[in-house]
DNA sequence: TCCATTTTGTTCCCACGTTCACAAACTCCT
DNA sequence: AGGAGTTTGTGAACGTGGGAACAAAATGGA
């Protein structure tokens, strides 16, 4: 008998689900701040910016949390998705690379209130350590194995150049991060059981030039296309 | 008769694909810049990181480009993406919101060298308007008009607060951009014809998160999921 | 109690995307 | 010239995701 914890019911959440999840805890937050305590599907799918049946069918792959004739309860709705997410308590992280990028990063609020907290900030640059960024001080590089294990780490964030995306991926990966999420603009191979997730500026703006140019050359799209995270 | 042009022979090209097609080009490049003038679909479909039947579908979209048992002309696949894209000339591009990530994305050379120029940075703080940020002066949010005409402009960046963002995006469509990439946290409403496209930091790594969780339960995942952009 | 109304949860079907597998097309060697 | 070897381009099978439509379940009023 293998392990199973709870009631793990054998549920698989398709990763387009997933994705959209976290868009649904934030709309979710932004209606319970307006004092708002129920909401039909169609409020909350307006509120997400998706279609209601999408919604519904998303959220009925995590249980059944509304009532039939009467919508959600907004706050318990958010602890669920936030429970599914596994938010509700606070995952820590470091990042690596402390240059334009990995300054915003580290003085972004909005990771705190969404369930990261930012545990290190490392960088190579020997003139970087020890300076103070956001009131974190920077470290060097080399601590990143003594700051993984103190604190437990699985997460890891890559704002360094591209060429060094790989060498820094391989550490972390040699230390135990099983979740990276990188910015800089190359592909880095990582084994089974660690998951990577891009995020590519230059690619966003070149998928919206790609429209423009279609735009402009009298070409009919079919429909507006919203940016989104999918799964490879 | 419709008005057609050039060499226009109703191609549709998946969204999925388009995606795919910036990577391709950053690979290319790679491999040009390290003097490889040939490769093959598996080549590149390691560089990529993508399946090699999937790469080959993906460029047969675009045309034959390639000559069987050989391969693939580097320098001229990558021209003919970097036309099918649309980024052999630059497309100018305004910011609006230059708090920590404006200035970031005010700073990253990776936008003039992959098609993009930054002809203004927008913000409604009159401290910062007049400051010069990356050698470029910070102007107030109502030259936007102005800025937009006198360029052409077409594509819009999204830098402020989550509260911000839909006041932005209404103001930019009025005056005519017809392509928005917005960081912020927020769903952005725009009519038929405008794409919309968003970078969520916190989105991605909630997405991180619940597979962490998947992980730390002894639950097998499938395969390692990387990051990428879809439409909706 | 019963019926009208509302809204969820789910089923069914279609479109899109991915992967396999192979014929077609090219090179190179004998 | 011909055959062996290589690699592209694509047809077909499969899987995932999206949306319409509807039965099931709840509320509230007569
Ligand atoms: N700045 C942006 O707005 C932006 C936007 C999109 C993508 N990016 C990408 O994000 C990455 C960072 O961009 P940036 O503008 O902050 O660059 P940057 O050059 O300002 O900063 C990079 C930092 O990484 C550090 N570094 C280099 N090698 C390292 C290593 N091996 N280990 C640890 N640290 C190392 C450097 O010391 C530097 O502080 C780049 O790959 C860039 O392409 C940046
Ligand atoms: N800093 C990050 O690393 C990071 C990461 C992910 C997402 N984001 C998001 O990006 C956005 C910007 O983040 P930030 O950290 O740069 O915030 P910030 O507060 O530092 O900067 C926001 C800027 O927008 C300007 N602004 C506000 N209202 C405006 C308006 N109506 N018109 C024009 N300008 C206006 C402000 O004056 C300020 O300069 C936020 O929505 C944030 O959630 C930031």
């Amino acid at each position: 008998m293998t392990t199973r914890s709870s009631t793990d019911a054998a549920r698989v959440i398709p990763e387009a689900t997933v994705a959209r999840l976290p868009v649904y805890l934030r709309a979710l937050t932004a209606l319970a701040d307006s004092g708002i305590r129920t909401c039909s599907s169609e409020d909350l799918a307006t509120a997400a910016g998706v279609n209601s049946a999408k919604l519904r069918k998303d959220l009925s792959y995590l249980g059944s949390y509304g009532t039939r004739g009467v919508g959600y309860d907004v706050d318990y709705l958010r602890y669920q998705i936030a429970r599914e997410i596994g938010v509700t308590q606070d995952w820590p992280v470091v990042i690596v690379g402390i240059g334009n990028l990995g300054h915003a990063l580290a003085n972004y609020s909005g990771f705190r209130s969404r369930g990261f907290r930012i545990v290190a900030l490392l960088d190579a640059d020997p003139d970087l350590v020890g300076r103070s960024v956001a009131g974190v001080v920077v470290r060097p590089f080399d601590d990143l194995e003594e700051i993984v294990r103190e604190h437990d780490v699985a997460i890891g964030v890559i704002a360094t150049p591209a060429l060094a995306a790989q060498d820094v991926a391989d550490r972390m990966v040699a230390i135990g991060i099983t979740s990276i999420l990188n910015f800089a603009p190359a592909v880095v191979a990582v084994p089974d059981g660690v998951d990577v997730r891009k995020v590519d500026l230059s690619i966003e703006l070149q998928i919206l030039a790609y429209h423009e140019q279609r735009k402009a050359n009298g070409a009919v799209e079919p429909a507006a296309g919203a940016g989104e995270g999918g799964a490879a």
